[in-house]
DNA sequence: TATGATAACATGTCTAGACAAGTAGATCAA
DNA sequence: TTGATCTACTTGTCTAGACATGTTATCATA
C-alpha cells in the first residue's frame, strides 16, 4: 500500500462546512498539481481511499466524478483510476478565472485596466443587457482590460457588471492586477457557479490588432456570455478577444 | 401533481441491462426534446421521480447530474430543478456526433466523401499518429468528408482510425452518408465515451475556401483530438475545419 | 400594514452496506 | 508451454434511509 506515503499529511476536517468530497477533491487535486502524482499514476483505490479517511465510498466517488469533470483523472473500471496527462493547453473558460490558472503554470501575468465607468446605454451594449438580464435603463459597470502574460498581450476581456456588484470597482478604481473573480468571490462573497459562454472564430481589425501587437486581419477567438452565480443570478457578461497565435482552447467531453 | 400527467406512458425496465440512471436520464431528455417540457418549466422534484419509479433519490441524481452535465437543466437548490432555454447555438463537439445533432434541430444534413485510403505515413500524419497511439509504419485509414446543412457546406473533416476499426468502411466504400459514429458504435459495438479535443482560430487557405465555398482569408475554427473508447482505447483522430461564420462553440462550465 | 416565525418542500451531503461486472495475475491442468 | 480457471481487486450501479440547508408561502403577531 504505497498510498499509506502518498496520503501521509493529508486529512479531512469533518466539522468543517466544506463537504467531505470537496475535501477529498481537493486533496487529489493537490497531489496532482504539486507532481507527487504523476500521470500514468494509478491513485489509490475507492476502498483504499474511503478507509483511510474513514468515509463512505460514495463519498469518494463523487470527489472523482468532480476530478473526472475538471479533465485531471480518468477511470478504467476494473483497473483503477489514473492521473491523465497534463494538457500544455490554455483553458480560456476555467471559472477559477485567467490569474490562478497561469500562476498554475508558473507564467507571470498581469492586467491593465484601459477603461472602468458606469454605462447606461442599451442601444450599444444589448447583449450584455439581455445576458445579465437588466431592463434598458439600468447602469451596469464596464470594466475593459488587457490581459499579460509575461509582458506579451494576450487577450481583451469587457466585463458588464450589475450595479450592484460592480460600483464598488469604481471608487476608488479597480487596480491593475486586481482578480475580479477573486473580488466577487472573497469580498462580495458570491459564490460563482456556472459559465454560458459562446466563442466564434474572428479577425482582428485595426484597434485590437494595436491592441494585441498583432496584425490587422490575424485570427483571434471571440468569446461572450454570462457567468451565474450558485443562486443563478446573473454575475457577469463577458466580451472577450484572445490571440489565436496564443490561445487554443480544450475541451474535454464526456458521453 | 402535474407530474402524474407529464410522467404517464414512461416507465422503467428494471431488469434491462440498460441502468437505471440512464433510462431516467433519456426520459427526462425526451420529454425535454419533444417539447413537453418547455424551457423554464420545473421538473418533477427527485422526491416525486424516485417514489413514481419506485427507485432510490440517489438514483434520480445521478440522472440529473448527467443533464447538468449536457446543459438540459439546472437545479435552484431549495426550489427546484429546471429546464434550461435551448441554445440556438452548434455544438461542434457533441459526441452524439454531427448527423443527429443537425436532425434534432430539423436541419437536413448530408455528407459528401472526399477521400478514404489507407496511409502509412508518419511523416505526414504525425499528429495523428501520436493522437491514436500507434507507431511509424502501421496502418491508419484516412477519411475526408465534407459536412452540408442544407446544401450549404460547413466544415471539412478528416477521420483518422486505427486499421482494426476503419478497414470496414474501405471495402464497400463508406456511403456518403453514412454516420461514423453510428459504425462504430452500432456495428463494431465499441462505446465512445470521451472526447479530447483543441480548438483554435485560423485562416481558411484557397483549397479549404473552395470546398466552404467562403473567401479565402474567411476566420475558421480548426479543432483536432482524439475521441476514446469506454475502455479508453483510441479510436478516433479528428481534424475539423469550421467555418467561423455558421459554427459557434458553446460550452457550458461548472465549477 | 409590516414583520417575523413557521411549515412544507426543494436540493445538498453522507452513510453503510449490497450485488454486478470488468481486469489482471496466479494457479492448475493438458 | 499453452490455455483455462480461479481469485483478488477494481469500478459501476443501487438502496433506504439520515440530517443539513436553502426557498417560498402562509399565518400569527406587533
Amino acid at each position: 500500500m504505497s498510498s499509506e506515503r502518498l496520503l501521509q499529511n493529508t486529512h479531512l476536517d469533518k466539522s468543517s462546512y466544506i463537504p467531505l468530497y470537496i475535501q477529498v477533491r481537493d486533496i487529489l487535486k493537490e497531489l496532482i498539481n504539486s507532481g507527487k502524482l504523476q500521470p500514468g499514476d494509478q491513485i489509490p483505490s475507492e476502498n483504499e481511499l474511503s478507509t483511510e479517511y474513514n468515509i463512505s465510498r460514495m463519498t469518494v466517488r463523487q470527489a472523482s466524478q468532480e476530478l473526472i469533470r475538471e479533465g485531471y483523472i480518468s477511470i478504467k473500471r476494473g483497473e483503477g483510476t489514473f492521473v491523465n496527462a497534463a494538457s500544455h493547453t490554455q483553458m480560456l473558460l476555467k471559472l477559477e478565472g485567467f490569474s490562478s490558472e497561469m500562476a498554475k503554470l508558473g507564467y507571470r501575468n498581469h492586467s491593465r485596466v484601459l477603461n472602468i465607468e458606469m454605462v447606461e446605454a442599451f442601444d450599444s451594449f444589448g447583449m450584455a443587457y439581455t445576458g445579465l438580464g437588466k431592463e434598458p435603463g439600468e447602469a451596469l459597470v464596464r470594466i475593459c482590460r488587457v490581459r499579460y502574460v509575461e509582458e506579451t498581450p494576450f487577450a481583451i476581456e469587457t466585463s458588464f457588471l450589475p450595479l450592484d456588484i460592480g460600483q464598488g470597482l469604481l471608487n476608488p478604481r479597480m487596480a491593475d492586477d486586481a482578480s475580479l473573480y477573486n473580488y466577487i468571490e472573497k469580498d462580495l462573497h458570491i459564490r460563482l457557479s456556472r459559465a454560458d459562454h459562446v466563442i466564434q472564430p474572428g479577425l482582428a481589425d485595426q484597434e485590437i490588432a494595436n491592441l494585441l501587437e498583432i496584425a490587422k486581419g490575424s485570427p483571434v477567438l471571440n468569446l461572450h456570455g454570462t457567468t451565474f452565480s450558485m443562486n443563478n443570478q446573473p454575475v457577469e457578461y463577458l466580451e472577450g478577444i484572445y490571440r489565436g497565435d496564443k490561445y487554443e482552447l480544450k475541451v474535454v467531453i464526456t458521453k
